[in-house]
RNA sequence: UGGGGAUUAGUCUAGUGGUAGGACAGCAGACUCUGGAUCUGUGAGGAGAGGUUCGAAUCCUCUAUCCCCAGCCA
């Protein structure tokens, strides 16, 4: 259905797809396609072109393919097409049954090319590698016509199906198009069509050993499946005059090929050999490493899809190339957990706590909220007694000005629980580190009211000492040290700005009892701390939680300016 | 120094000849059984120089800066 209203984003190609539906270009058609090469995994970068391929057509009633390009087997693999589907499905985008491969058109593709040879518009070309780079200039000098671009058509069209036949062996021969070795574009200057490549490949076997290249493939992709726009990024922008050129010589249906800027974000590096570098050096575990940005990654952490679908939104698409701050897809990762997940109490660094006149053996149960933003999610039992755990963190033998939380002779709120007040302090003998706090509780503020309506500054978490479940946190930093990560000295590279730091394990968290069963991948709050999202790594009898992201923390910022 | 693009607050993005708007970040406050969430307020902007016009971010000219292109990668 069209659903053009005036909630849909605009941006510069959903007005030209408006305009093209207004005039009913294409009979008012709007197909799209998102055509990964399947070499790598893909990552944050990539949700801003599936978002507008798949957004797109979906809001102008038309459909989106997924279609794997597929023309180099050196460097394709399935285990990456599995990964690519897996996650596109992950966002929340379906193809139905339009999953298509570049490679299902290599006959066709074929046939196209042996058409341009008969219309003398490509030529077999004997050169070298090393011959073609010479003979095609350089940016400001033009390139020569190579010794063979005058070849007959038949002779052409011999040598082209005999390469075909595998007759040639690799990087002998290529077939070109002929077009001006002048150009200023330097995709103009007789580009390959096709390379000789005895190579396996994932679709087709060993079928072909000739491959066709980007600039001749993949407009023929986007005719066949009638692809009316070929959204792809900026750098294509020196291909479009290629692309017309091919799909004008062959006669056959001509999408609109309209570039945009890629997607980037501060303190990240987006590509393959980032990522196998991070991987090599042992800085990072894996492809799903919590801290890389590939969308196996940020799964794992624990990033909603939905959030990242909704930075797209928020960004918008231009012609600009730009970096957008990470806050924004933190922002937009806590919006979405904020509405969703359950809220849940743990203490990352426990701190015993004992409440001198609690009766030892008894313990209650508090109702809480299990997601205030959302009433339906119902509520459940927390186990209370008089050994308790605390953050570490919300006791402070001398309080600076604004801390709010515990401090001997001060009252606090356990949350859901009772008013409790620090009376004295056990320290360890040769450290001095204080190693359990005691307090005593006012009955009369069970279920953390008082009745005689005195306040208190702070509610803090707690979990009971004997129900509290251990568990492990991993509690994850930007991976670089700079915004910009390959602002580097001359000569280092962006290892220099790596963040050494960016994992913090802890082991002996306690979390609420309500958490045993909690399965991987499901994303909870720990109340005051952050979103946790539980590992697969993690057993029902060792849990484990990645930190996705931390609450907003007016506190730190305080103690940043006192400092 | 050839060709192709881009330039609006700290960041991203709207406005297409008629009061420069939004989001995030920042700052200040309200509220709060999460120092969360929510709400309110607030500072901050059209690369530069000319020109056209009653009026220019928008049209014209020049300049500057940044990005991309010399794979048998995509």
């Amino acid at each position: 259905m069209n659903e053009t209203n005036s909630t849909a984003p605009g941006d510069f190609i959903r007005d030209i797809v408006r305009q093209d539906v207004l005039k009913n270009k294409n009979g008012g058609r709007v197909q799209t396609r998102f055509p990964p090469e399947p070499n790598g995994y893909l990552h944050i970068g990539h949700v801003r072109a599936i978002w507008i391929n798949f957004g797109i057509a979906a809001e102008f009633g038309g459909k989106c393919n997924l279609r794997f390009d597929d023309t180099n087997p050196v460097k394709e693999e399935q285990e990456y097409i599995d990964a690519i589907i897996r996650d596109i499905h992950w966002l929340g985008y379906d193809w139905e049954d339009r999953l298509y491969y570049a490679s299902s058109y290599f006959e066709q593709m074929y046939q196209h090319a042996l058409q341009l040879i008969e219309a003398g518009k490509a030529y077999v070309d004997d050169s070298t590698a090393e011959q073609i780079r010479e003979y095609r200039g350089t940016l400001t000098d033009p390139g020569k016509p190579s010794p063979y671009r005058g070849r007959p058509v038949a002779e052409n069209l011999d040598l082209f199906k005999r390469m075909r036949a595998g007759e040639f062996p690799d990087g002998s021969r290529v077939l070109r198009a002929k077009i001006n070795m002048a150009s200023p574009n330097m995709n103009m200057r007789d580009p390959v069509m096709y390379r000789i490549l005895h190579a396996s490949h994932p679709h087709t076997g060993d079928k072909w050993c000739i491959y066709p290249m980007y600039d001749w493939a993949h407009g023929i992709e986007d005719s066949i499946e009638g692809v009316t726009h070929s959204l792809c990024s900026l750098e294509f922008e020196d291909h479009r005059p290629l692309y017309n050129w091919f799909l004008e010589a062959l006669g056959i249906f001509h999408p609109q090929q309209i570039e945009f800027a890629r997607l980037n974000f501060t303190y990240t590096v987006m590509s393959k050999r980032f990522f196998k570098r991070m991987i090599d050096d042992g800085i990072v575990r894996g492809f799903d490493d919590p801290r890389l940005p590939t969308l196996s990654g940020v799964r794992r952490r624990g990033y909603p899809p939905e959030a990242l679908v909704n930075v797209c939104k928020a960004l918008g698409v231009a012609k600009t190339n730009s970096t957008a701050d990470l806050a924004l897809l933190e922002h937009c990762v806590r919006e979405e957990l904020n509405k969703n997940s359950l809220r849940v109490m743990g203490v990352l660094r426990p701190l015993r706590l004992v409440i001198d006149n609690y009766p030892e053996g008894q313990v209650e149960e508090f109702e809480a909220i299990n997601n205030p933003e959302d009433p339906t999610a119902g509520t459940r039992k927390v186990p209370f007694s008089r050994v308790l755990y605390i953050e570490q963190e919300d006791f402070m033998e001398e309080a600076p000005p604004k801390y709010f939380r515990l401090t001997p002779g001060r009252e606090v709120r356990l949350r859901y629980a009772y008013f409790v007040k620090c009376v004295g302090v056990k320290k360890d003998e040769k450290s001095g580190k204080v190693i359990e706090i005691h307090c005593t509780y006012d009955p009369a503020t069970r279920g953390g009211d008082a009745p005689d309506g005195r306040k208190v500054k702070s509610t803090i978490h707690w979990v009971s000492a004997a129900h509290a479940l251990e568990a492990e946190v991993r509690l994850y930093e930007n991976l670089f040290t700079k915004e910009d990560p390959v602002d580097v000295e001359e000569g280092a590279d962006f290892m220099s700005n790596v963040n050494r730091n960016s994992l913090e394990v802890l082991t002996s968290c306690r979390i609420e009892p309500f958490l045993k069963n909690a399965a991987p991948g499901s994303r909870y709050q720990f109340e005051r701390i952050g979103y946790f999202c539980v590992d697969p790594d993690s057993t029902p009898e060792k849990l484990v939680f990645n930190r996705t992201v931390s609450l907003r923390d007016d506190w730190a910022k305080i103690q940043k300016q006192q400092k």
